[in-house]
DNA sequence: GCCCGATGTTGACCGCATGAACATTCCGCG
DNA sequence: CGCGGAATGTTCATGCGGTCAACATCGGGC
């Protein structure tokens, strides 16, 4: 990803990038209980605990892959909206940015299926000492894109609240049944189909009745 | 839950039952990961391989257990439907029923992290030998109920084809974000909000505009 | 030029999945 | 009733993954 590193022999000298690397290798082929400390470091050509050096321990490298995994995703949902031609209608337009989003989202969860489940995995959560209460949890872009566009929705009429957190609802429950649940298999076509009415239903419900 | 055993010694007389139970606490407890097969063995006091001859291994102890969650699904939502008061009018009666079913699922999801987290599981799948192209992909029931109400409702007025798994996709996906998502640790007063709102997305969604 | 700290390496321990070989029990058949 | 095989458990062994402690090596600052 980010981080061409010059290897010499004992001293790696970018170890810490050239690990998340695999590991974004490995959960890009086979999801998050594919990202196995031992596989980053073999394929890094390193021991296994070396890696510890950089990480505390599987846990902040999966933690790792997957904030990278979640910028990645926002990037295409962001990439998706700015191919969308604009319109005059300001209405028009925030709707269009919202489904050019939401499309975006699904589209990056059906291609990239291990970064994509590894992008919302649960990882185990660091020992907290019993001080520090709340962990800032960092905003996860995907959300914030999408609330956005259902706000920019919202000022052009009525718009109901907590509608964004149903609209990731369903984008993100879609993606996952589309993945590994029961809609798997589904041929392309009727993927599409389900993924335009999914739409439907969210920027539908986005108004109040 | 099916086969409270009379343990001999040796020969225990119920073990596969018997370490069904304890997979499904297992997951109760923790989640399809923490299903693990030692462990399970461990709880019924019997040799860990002792599994082996009542399951081709870990990965068909897993999936027995994603059907009992389901069915465990399934059943709460029925129940959370059967409790929902009638209605003269059969649209509205309809529309009743299908909002039922969403709480009841997001409910038990909700009750029941680890084993609803478990029904959706991706297990390995066996390994088929070239032959037998399509496992049958027993129904879910969970999936068919919401599909039945959607049906129902449709026929009380347009009905968006695909509509089925566009609820589904918000409701699971909602699930699966108030469970190990970002809308985690949410007051259950802001849940049910979101909840109701996601609901109201559905309904509206299933009507043609 | 030397010494310390950062960075890697070895070796070891533990838990888990799984397979092979061996033990015990149950049950139907003679 | 008694025997023998099929079921069902057990022990032993292999391999993988996470993680820790002790040791080795390199890179710089003094």
């Amino acid at each position: 990803m980010a981080g061409i590193s010059g290897g010499k022999n004992y001293h790696h000298g970018d170890l810490r990038n050239a690990l998340i690397c695999a590991a974004v290798d490995l959960a890009t082929e086979g999801g998050p209980e594919r990202v196995v400390l031992r596989e980053a470091a073999r394929r890094v050509g390193v021991s296994p605990t070396a890696a510890y050096r950089h990480f505390d321990g599987r846990g902040e490298l999966l933690r790792t892959v997957r904030g990278h995994a979640r910028a990645r995703l926002a990037d295409a949902m962001e990439r998706a909206a700015a191919r969308e031609p604009g319109a005059d209608d300001p209405a028009l337009a925030a709707e269009r940015r919202l489904a050019a989003l939401c499309r975006g989202y699904v589209r990056f969860a059906v291609e990239h299926p291990g970064l994509y489940r590894a992008a919302f995995s649960a990882v185990p959560a660091v020992d907290r000492p019993a001080c520090a209460p709340a962990p800032p949890e960092p905003e996860i872009r995907a959300f914030t894109l999408l609330r956005e566009a259902l706000e920019a929705l919202g000022r052009t009429g009525g718009r109901r609240p907590a509608a964004g957190a149903a609209a990731w609802s369903a984008v993100h429950g879609l993606s996952l049944l589309l993945l590994e649940g029961p809609l798997r298999r589904l041929s392309a076509q009727r993927r599409d189909d389900v993924v335009e009415t999914t739409l439907a239903m969210v920027v539908s419900g986005v108004r109040v009745p």
